[in-house]
DNA sequence: GCCAACGTTGGC
DNA sequence: GCCAACGTTGGC
């Protein structure tokens, strides 16, 4: 999953109260529909560092709350609000998310686009742009033995 | 700041 | 349903 260090860091999710938050924002379908879908709870999640100086993996949250409505999308106040979303039928969603650790260092994308192992990885196709994505397992255990 | 690659919107 | 215009993402 990608956050803009700008907005939310690994840092700021490290900081938050148990250290837990809600992952919150996301207004594309496809990523909707993999947090609404596809996550579960236990799952393990790799932090991705996005339009940053250093763009790359940072550390690994777990789920400790599967898929509910996203509050945002129905507060006029916040950036992310979409009046077409509808309380009694919510267009969009969030899970929360639990820092679990930071990686030794920055996997950055150069280094991970250099790793022949992960040719096939979402995250590094053409003019991929989700910010939530699936990973297999042997990328996941791959991008460890970098570490 | 530039720009490629999408995704969304809305007229027709 | 098509597609042009526009908006966003995100690396560089």
């Amino acid at each position: 999953m990608k956050s803009e260090p700008s907005e939310f860091s690994i840092d700021d999710l490290k900081a938050s109260p148990k250290q837990t938050n809600m992952w919150d924002g996301v207004r594309n379908y496809q990523a909707r529909n993999m947090i609404r879908d596809s996550i579960k709870k236990g799952d393990l999640v790799f932090f991705y560092h996005s339009a940053c100086a250093e763009p790359g993996i940072v550390g690994i949250m777990e789920v400790v709350k599967e898929a509910y409505p996203d509050p945002t999308a129905f507060d006029p106040d916040e950036n992310h609000f979409d009046p077409k979303s509808d309380p009694e039928d919510p267009r969009w969603f969030v899970v929360d998310l639990k820092f679990k650790r930071k990686l030794k260092r920055t996997l950055s994308l150069s280094e991970l686009k250099a790793c022949n192992q992960l040719s096939e990885m979402r995250l590094l196709q053409r003019g991929n742009r989700l910010s939530v994505m699936p990973i297999e397992d042997a990328e996941w255990d791959f991008i460890l033995s970098l570490e």
